[in-house]
DNA sequence: TATTAGCACTCACCTTAAATGAGTGCCAAG
DNA sequence: CTTGGCACTCATTTAAGGTGAGTGCTAATA
């Protein structure tokens, strides 16, 4: 009675045999018996020795059976080992990197329009949920500013990307200017300041304000206030793309209508679902939440496989895809990583 | 056995009864026999004598049984009759009016914060699933437009209308400009036709083209041609803004994963949706689609209660709100009514 | 003629019980 | 260590009976 058994090491053997497990639930769904396995593995051992192990592998906690007379199901700690040193990820065919490929043309008339190519490609190579996080843009830089009079001490700022995008948004003012004043402001800060990088701007604004603080005419230090303000709030809260929700309808394990709500409405919250990904932009490659890992709640019952994107310099999103935990990985990994590669290419058409 | 019930008027008393049993129906969604007619009616009439009724207006198609022995629910035909005839519209009170309207600002940032804001407000307040289709812009008016050179002959167009909207497009160019050549073409555009009706921009430029045939430079020719394209895709396709979609959830007649997921795609896809409420847009006041009148199988079991709103001159677009056919018409259509007045004054300050 | 009471009938729905069968744990023998 | 055997568990299925809401019809009543 000496448990010795506590951390145990597995043997090969039962290692292979989880493996099997797995994939076999994941095919068809349905807690494995030993029977099943004892075929499905062909492994020249009797039910009696299955499930001899089997009882190991539940003892690790790797396997648990939904209920007394049925097979057993993989929980999160199996399906980890599993993906972590189990799995062998078979690359994708020539073929079908092609066909991906053909679908993220770096000729895309714009980066907003890639990503969204991306997540509907994902979406729809998975038969599952695609989802891509916007461009964070501390880093870009911007080329060209533009201001415009509204009424009432409004004013609508364009902000140009070095990547094409485009963003506006309205400011309100204390007082107005006319379209000549708010001319030169353009000019002055596209004259010194485009091109910058926005997070070293604010700095930058903040000297030039020091600087020439008397020497400043009552229009530049209006540019400047201006320009500030516009950089402050720059991009209102991150946000992403998804595509295909509704493919998550046709997996029998979110078949609950209630379920479902609760997991759209996250959707539409977006904030889990942004700080989830989030934690994905630091890590190198393919990063994966299988069910509860992810902390939240509502999340329970599906698995997230991600990847970082970059543009330019560094790391800029993530993109990747959400499916019940009992999704074929061995699939979907390769896909999310090669999507990304692909969309980090079709991004940085320069390189 | 002389059919003369065939198309008899229904007695006032056959109406009243149709009405009472259609607000039942709508209140707890279950099929209202005649014992709870005989109640809720308020009429001194037994179960028997009311079956008698029931049976008429079962036999003019107002009202069916799902089984033998169920009780009775209305129609598409029972439907219309209530609305069209029975319905009393009680107006919003001053309060719910006053908090509607502190949810549509005028002084909003931009027209498209403002539809959002309608159709967050929309399925907020029925909780159901508020749309707002998006401006229709042809008699719209532009008053500012820019180019900016991007790599290999393509050129970033930004575009601004009087109201503060700004839509950008790439175009793709058979040879490229610089910068100081698109500023030329943009300097040229703006100051001979901001400010003109989109639609009779096209006439304008062609005109112009006729006009200086020989004299034009390469440079005019050039920007004629531009504005010719930019203002020829105008738009892209047209589209709409959703909210509360997963609200539909929570109906029990919606309950089945399969009829979510179809109906859910018809959002997606957007297009019999726009088609529908197109038709709106030449109707005065709130138009109702019950069930399957709408020709759409997907919206079979559910209701469009729409209304167009208005901008500038005329109307330009149209919202609405989505829900199961048994909504509580009586106080979705006077939301709807005047959300859309609401809406359109939003949208008019100036008036 | 309109209304009503009475009655037989239908049928969804619930409860109960029994049968089924996949799968298990454990033990003793190979 | 492996295996056959065996008793046991328990979700799932099937059948059967009971319940009750609701109906249509008929005949009596006002």
């Amino acid at each position: 009675m000496i448990n010795e058994s506590h951390d145990k090491i597995l043997s090969d053997r039962a290692q292979y045999l989880l493996k099997v497990l797995v994939e076999r639930y994941i095919r068809d769904g349905e807690p494995v018996g030993s029977r099943t396995l004892s075929k499905d593995s062909g492994l020249d051992l009797s039910p009696a020795s299955i499930r001899n192990i089997m009882a190991d592998l539940e003892e690790l906690g790797l396997i648990v059976s939904p209920h007394t007379s049925a097979g057993r199901v993989p929980t999160v700690k199996g399906y980890r080992l599993f993906v972590d040193t189990l799995l062998k990820v078979k690359p994708l065919d020539e073929q079908e990197v092609r066909l991906m490929r053909s679908h993220l043309d770096p000729a895309e008339t714009s980066p907003q329009q890639l990503l969204a190519s991306a997540s509907g490609l994902l979406s729809a190579i998975t038969r599952m949920t695609g989802v891509v996080t916007l461009p964070k843009r501390e880093q870009a830089s911007w080329r060209h500013i533009e201001f415009m009079p509204l009424a009432e001490n409004r004013v609508l700022v364009i902000l140009v990307l070095v990547d094409g995008e485009v963003q506006n948004r309205v400011l309100h003012l204390e007082r107005g200017y006319d379209a000549a004043a708010l001319q030169q402001i353009s000019n002055y800060l596209n004259s010194h300041f485009a091109g910058r990088d926005l997070s070293e701007l604010r700095r930058g604004l903040l000297n030039e304000l020091n600087r020439t603080r008397e020497s400043m005419n009552e229009l530049m230090h209006a540019a400047i206030t201006m320009a500030d303000k516009v950089f402050q709030v720059r991009g209102g809260e991150p946000t992403y793309m998804m595509a295909g929700e509704t493919n998550l309808m046709e997996f029998a394990e979110l078949s609950d209508v209630e379920k479902l709500r609760r997991l759209f409405d996250a959707f539409n919250h977006k904030r889990d679902i942004l700080t989830l990904l989030d934690k994905c932009i630091a890590a190198e490659g393919v990063q994966i939440f299988i069910g509860e890992e992810s902390g939240y709640k509502v999340l329970d019952e599906v698995s997230v496989v991600s990847a970082p994107y970059s543009m330019g310099e560094g790391v800029v999103g993530v993109l990747g895809v959400i499916g019940p935990t009992r999704m074929a990985y061995e699939r979907v990994i390769p896909i999310v990583d090669v999507t990304a590669r692909l969309l980090s290419a079709a991004l940085n058409p320069r390189k």
